[in-house]
DNA sequence: CAGTGGTCTAGACCACTCG
DNA sequence: GAGTGGTCTAGACCACTGA
């Protein structure tokens, strides 16, 4: 939702736009054809470049393969998902379409730790607003999320109730500029705490997910530690040597997936 | 080198090849602002067409960031990894400045079991040759490598010396058509094997990488399942809602990273 | 061989950045 | 306000696919 209605002022978006809703919605199934560019111009009415780049959108999507001298297929494996997919737990549970939720175990305002003023880039003594809580799919726990929200958005959370929803989508609703994030994926062995809140031992492999938020400009807004029952959820990148897109799809999954 | 050498016979791939050499070499240093588009177009003598592509393919390797208004420039992190960083362990640590080592357990070819028979797609009595590797940096274990290659390109493993560097770069070189790859992230206990050769204690986390490669006629050449120390390797993403690449960057990096 | 996508040119308008 | 990148048009040539 929220992002979607960010770029689709330019014709080429709204052509991905369609293009996108016509490969999702099945009336183009997988392994048809798209309509040749020539089709696509006229039916759109536009030139050539918009549509090229409406293609171009939708190939670094994965959600097409393009090859030369015939025209644009519907790929095997739509992988793509949104970024808010990406950042927000909350919108990636939904489209897999499962329930997610929540349970606040704390929420508080207090001056940054020495080892968060570190992450942050913070000043001495700058208050942060420090969250804790269990996410849940379809209400098995699943994830251990720990947040540290830079003061200028955090102050929003603290009349926010926490237990309603997506507090990504709340800030981003709200105006807040989490434009980019770096997320560090290793293991680490469940703490006695948060074994018995997922269900799981003491020292099982958790998947680790830590994550910096920045605005455009930079500014760190948001860290997070999450903590992942690796059985309920996985990380899936997908790669290929297609010169056009030389850079991965990376999707959450639930579950372990079967096939690779 | 093997995918560098691919595609720099179009105008925008010299263009791109040649800026990615600049920024890399450090002649372009971060933060710095590229020359305009109009400067590029009288510099290459070209058009602003091959200009505009060659930028693209720096924003979406992360190396550069454009805004309207302002001249493109070096992005903080150059976390752009080739995509045979991804692929090949042996790539990915000397890129790294290190030094990639293996140490073979065993090579088979045998039928494959029929695990491996759905996982790869195969007929049922099909060969399949199986390879498992320890896989060091700077002579540190790191990493237990299971690979199961198909018999058409697994056959000239046998003749090869697996202990000598990398599989990848050899079947590459020889002409494979490992086009694309699936990754599924999760994290495991170490099994017992496993904890004695990576220098952990049994049930430590790990974190495994299991991958799917498929030629680009979709044929599954190889699969993989990988399990890293988790304190010597982590997956880094890095994820932007710039309209212009929507898809992440994904790079592996050696040893917890100290900033997020 | 007809049609396709990949590439390139030349020119234009607009929104935006920054001095 | 001058210069920048984002977008679009119109036309062209070539390499490749597939019937």
């Amino acid at each position: 939702m929220t992002a979607d209605s960010i770029a689709l002022f330019a014709k080429h978006g709204r052509i991905a736009a369609q293009l996108r809703g016509q490969i999702e919605s099945g009336s183009l199934a997988v392994g048809d054809d798209l309509p040749s560019e020539s089709d696509l111009q006229s039916r759109f009415g536009v030139s050539r470049g918009p549509i090229r780049q409406a293609l171009a959108t939708l190939r670094s999507e994965g959600l097409i393969e393009t090859t030369q001298g015939r025209p644009p297929r519907v790929r095997a494996q739509p992988l793509a998902q949104s970024i808010d997919d990406f950042f927000s737990f909350s919108s990636w549970v939904r489209a897999q379409g499962k329930v997610p939720g929540q349970r606040t175990f704390e929420i508080a305002r207090r001056r940054a730790a020495p080892a968060l003023v570190a992450r942050m880039g913070l000043a001495d003594g700058e208050f942060v607003v420090e969250i804790v809580r269990l996410r849940l799919i379809d209400g098995i726990p699943t994830m251990i999320e720990r947040s540290a929200f830079h003061d200028s958005i955090g102050k929003a959370l603290l009349t926010f109730d926490t237990d309603s929803g997506s507090i990504y989508e709340y800030l981003i609703d709200n105006g807040a500029e989490l434009d980019e994030g770096t997320h560090v994926v290793d293991a680490v062995p469940a703490a006695p705490l948060d074994a018995e809140l997922l269900g799981v031992e003491t020292g099982a492999p958790l998947l680790r997910v830590r994550r910096v938020t920045r605005s455009r400009r930079g500014l760190i807004l948001e860290t997070s530690d999450d903590r992942y029952r690796s059985d309920h959820a996985s990380l899936l990148i997908y790669n290929s040597r297609n010169e056009n897109r030389p850079t991965p799809i990376v999707a959450r999954t639930t579950h372990t997936v079967a096939n690779a």
